[in-house]
RNA sequence: GGGAGAUUAGCUCAGCUGGUUCAGAGCAUCUGCCUUACAAGCAGAGGGUCACUGGUUCGAACCCAGUAUCUCCCA
């Protein structure tokens, strides 16, 4: 039989995904007997498809899911969708628009058919994406934000919180986005660096003609909309106009003169223009000094008849035509250049209007509060730690949340409206109805007498419950997946999102179910390009990530988007990170490759006790190291441990110790214990490299139908007495081969010419024990014990101990010299050095006794190489 | 403007409460090898005043202060 030189991944993946799939591996059930792990996917945009940071996530997700797994844990990963409310209708509408129909020809229900009509064809696209990354989730629990038990739950919640008198309608300033024309929470809002004008602006005052008070503004369509003109009291410059009128310049409307400390001397002319409709400061100014409010905006950006000038006109054109007019008119002073920030939307990236509302609110200091001290406490923890700091900054000036929105493609909200203008708020309609017929004291009200408000709830308020509805517990809080499952365990996510959700789902957790919803947040990095750039479509400098697959397997992606991932760090994709990842399955495959294809001699003996002793003790201490990077979050130093075990240990240096010759069968203990050893291998690699594993897993022997690396026991370290010994003989033994390869390549003497060595050591059992493991792998004929150097050859210390390679003929004595002198003289300063300490009263007086010691040590060693490389030098 | 974090090899990062081998890994680089498991490979080598300036200490990449630069969060 023969196997491939290398391995493809693309024959491979999608049948063990289907196996895994048809053995119902990645089902999990309330089970009292085992232990519960649960992670809860962040869920995607519904219309969403994958990118490289969904790879990066879920990979870290699956990695955790499969070690629980393979722990005996029930393990659990839910995946689902959000609806994601603006970014879908944005998409819908735009679809239909195509379609030549618009979204207000529609009502609310024939639109909704559309956008359900849509995500049934779009939607969820991402999930059967991750299913070629491997994703082991319980694909029969997945969820959807908006599907009927989770609206539900979202509504209940917003009924409970009503009646908590948590939640609240008001009149506020919003984030207004006149694109999406909705309101925004204060998280949707991204500020964003740029160039701006200000205008100096002159404001002729009232009943002295001629006379004008100038004011900087960077928003000149907004003087329409002006109440008043604000200037510090005690700023001399305009103390004449204390109590004076100014007039609005082309509109002529007369507003006064106020004084107030909030006005910085400093900043502009010292002159503001207030207008309280239009920015957050100047409403408070104006609540304060019960000035109007003059709203001169409609709901997509354009001006109001309020504004009287440039009526229909967009904010920005409005800006254009009022600046040229101004100037015309002579009320232009100046124009400057200035650094500022506007406000975008995230969604729509549309500039924000400030804009007062009337919304629905959720009072956050209650439910912020109990939520800080979980994670200040510990209880949840977050990875890296230093997020505590930026998650307590936000918590403590946390201010309340809007969560109405002005679309449809969401739950809508439960309030209803009586004829009175007042409302009720109930789960249902019915339920409303008794409530507005009490609270009216009208018992002939009618449902049709009721009108449901319009606005749909922000997606956030339905994803802060996701770990609690998923499990529905809030239709039934008492169910036994819930009680199994809830709180979860892990959640991976990006620091991008703290606030908008995991902030809110440790609120929710503690409010609905008074436990925290998981005890652990991993937080990400951001994918970026090689250049620190992040990914965008724009940029074009985002890789397919199903392409990757396609091209370096599953397996080799996740290994490479792991690579270069800490915690917390951003993440700099380049193709070579998954190139390695590609060679490294390949590595495997050919380790499995040489194992698989030696013949057996049941006759001959087991000559690789030392071998077996050792990659046994090095496979115990390097799973203790694994499982101390897990418990600490830390995968890409987890997934290196495994890759320099595989490679460098199992590879370079246990398979060549253990290697028969060239076609030459190999010994049945051997082949038993070598097969063992990369089955061990297998499993720790399994939960970084889903595939390939499985692959090898069942060519390697014949296996039952249940018997798969997915569900087998995740290996434990078994701690063998005087495994230390063993690993620090063979790392002398190795030293010793290093030796003569290092000599190899300085002579350029090739790998395979033969060589033999003669030891000037009194550790003669160390060249006994590893004679044959020494002579394999550095390639020598003879391994002699000498009391004198051999004329005419090269020397190395090592140990302690001095190397000789007899080389007739080609030793070059000067360089020799040379070099031994050098290495003497290293040896040399070392010594001085440890010397110089020990001479130190004070260190001998103040250090640890067992570090006094080892620095004792430390002089013996290095006082026998000096010994050795003197008497080498000697012997030149 | 306020706050947090960072600065260690060409790149990406480790370095746990200051003290094992005068600073480690992976990738990249250089040299030599197509040695039948693997050239997606093998063997070996080079590479760092631990941002800078002071301080504490017997001893500092690690602690303290200041400076510079960068990143993030909030205004």
């Amino acid at each position: 039989m023969s196997i491939a030189k290398t391995y493809t991944p693309a024959d491979v993946e999608a049948k063990w995904y289907q196996r895994w799939q048809e053995q119902g591996f990645f089902k999990a059930k309330a089970n009292p007997r085992k232990q519960p792990y649960t992670v809860v996917i962040p869920p995607p945009n519904v219309t969403g498809v994958l990118h490289m940071g969904h790879m990066l996530n879920n990979t870290i997700q699956d990695v955790l899911v499969r070690r629980a797994r393979m722990q005996g844990k029930e393990a659990c990963w839910v995946p689902g969708t959000d609806h994601a409310s603006i970014a879908t209708e944005a998409k819908v509408v735009a679809l239909l628009k195509e379609q030549g129909i618009e979204k207000k020809d529609l009502t609310r229900e024939q639109f909704l058919e559309h956008a359900f009509a849509w995500k049934e064809k779009y939607g969820g696209i991402i999930l059967e994406q991750l299913k070629q990354l491997g994703a082991s989730c319980d694909w029969d629990r997945t969820r959807f934000t908006m599907e009927p038990e989770l609206t539900e739950a979202v509504l209940r919640v917003f009924v409970d919180l009503h009646q908590k008198g948590l939640v609240y309608r008001g009149v506020r300033m919003v984030n207004w986005d006149p694109l999406g024309q909705t309101a925004l929470s204060d998280e949707e809002v991204i500020p964003k660096d740029v160039m701006a004008k200000m205008y100096h602006l002159r404001y002729e005052v009232v009943g002295q003609e001629g006379q004008f008070l100038t004011v900087a503004t960077s928003r000149p369509e907004t003087i329409m909309a002006d109440v008043a003109v604000a200037v510090n009291p005690n700023d001399p410059r305009y103390t004449h106009l204390h109590g004076a009128k100014v007039r609005i310049p082309l509109l002529g409307r007369e507003i006064p003169v106020i004084l107030d400390e909030y006005v910085s001397i400093d900043f502009g002319t010292g002159a503001l223009k207030v207008t309280p409709a239009h920015d957050l400061n100047d409403y408070e100014l104006g609540v304060k000094h019960n000035l109007p409010v003059i709203d001169i905006l409609n709901n997509d950006g354009s001006l109001n008849e309020k504004a009287v000038l440039y009526v229909g006109q967009d904010r920005f054109a409005a800006r254009r035509n009022i600046v040229k007019d101004l100037e015309e008119a002579g009320h232009l002073v100046k124009v400057e250049e200035y650094a500022s920030i506007v406000q975008t939307s995230e969604r729509t990236k549309a500039v924000i209007e400030p804009r007062l509302s009337l919304q629905w609110f959720l009072k956050m200091e209650h439910l912020a509060k109990p939520a800080l001290e979980v994670v200040e406490n510990d209880t949840v923890k977050l990875h890296p730690a230093k997020f505590k700091n930026t998650y307590r900054v936000w918590m403590e000036n946390v201010r309340d949340w809007c969560i109405s929105r002005q679309l449809w493609w969401g739950q809508q909200i439960p309030a209803y409206y009586l004829p009175d203008g007042t409302y009720v708020v109930a789960l249902t309609a019915e339920e409303a109805l008794i409530q507005a017929r009490e609270q009216s004291g009208n018992a002939d009200l009618q449902l049709s007498d009721l009108r449901q408000d319009e606005d749909v709830l922000d997606t956030w308020f339905s994803s802060w419950l996701w770990p609690i509805s998923v499990f529905d517990g809030f239709k039934d809080p008492d169910n036994a997946d819930v009680n199994y499952f809830y709180p979860t365990n892990d959640l991976v996510t990006g620091p991008d999102i703290l606030f908008f959700w995991v902030a809110r789902m440790i609120m929710a957790g503690l409010e609905f179910r008074k436990e925290v919803p998981f005890r652990n947040v991993y937080l990400t990095g951001i994918v970026r390009d090689a250049q620190g750039r992040k990914m965008s479509k724009q940029l074009g400098n985002s890789p397919d990530p199903l392409d990757l697959i396609k091209q370096f397997g599953a397996d080799g992606v996740r290994t490479g988007m792991l690579f270069s991932a800490p915690a917390g760090n951003d993440l700099l994709y380049d193709e070579k990170l998954v190139e390695q990842g590609r060679n490294f399955s390949n590595k495997l495959w050919n380790a499995f490759r040489l194992i698989k294809g030696w013949e057996v001699d049941a006759a001959l003996p087991f000559p690789n006790d030392k071998a077996v002793e050792w990659f046994g003790a090095k496979l115990n201490a390097t799973i203790v190291e694994l499982d101390e990077h897990f418990e600490k979050f830390r995968m890409s130093d987890a997934l290196m441990t495994v890759y320099k075990l595989v490679w460098d240990d199992f590879c370079s240096e246990y398979l060549e110790m253990i290697k028969p010759a060239y076609q030459a069968p190999i010994d049945p203990e051997t082949l038993r214990l070598t097969t063992g050893f990369l089955e061990t291998l297998l499993k720790l690699l399994h939960p970084f490299m889903p595939f390939i594993t499985e692959e090898i897993w069942h060519e390697l022997q014949e296996r039952g139908p249940k018997e798969y690396v997915c569900v087998a026991a995740w290996p434990k370290a078994q701690p063998v007495a005087g495994a230390a010994e063993v690993l620090a003989r063979m790392e002398k033994a190795l030293a010793i081969v290093g030796g003569v390869r290092t000599i190899r390549n300085q002579k350029g003497l090739g790998p395979n010419k033969p060589l033999t060595l003669a030891a000037k050591t009194d550790d003669t059992q160390l060249l006994t024990d590893y004679d044959g493991i020494i002579r394999k792998l550095a390639a020598l004929t003879d391994v002699s014990v000498v009391t004198e150097a051999p004329a005419a050859s090269v020397c190395f210390v090592a140990g302690g101990a001095e190397f000789f390679v007899p080389l007739e003929g080609q030793i070059d004595l000067g360089a020799e010299k040379e070099r031994l002198t050098k290495e003497l003289e290293y040896a040399q300063g070392f010594r001085d050095s440890v010397l110089k300490k020990l001479a130190n009263e004070k260190f001998v007086a103040n250090a640890k006794p067992d570090l006094v010691e080892r620095e004792r040590q430390k002089l013996a060693d290095t006082e026998a190489k000096i010994t050795a490389l003197e008497q080498s030098l000697a012997a030149l």
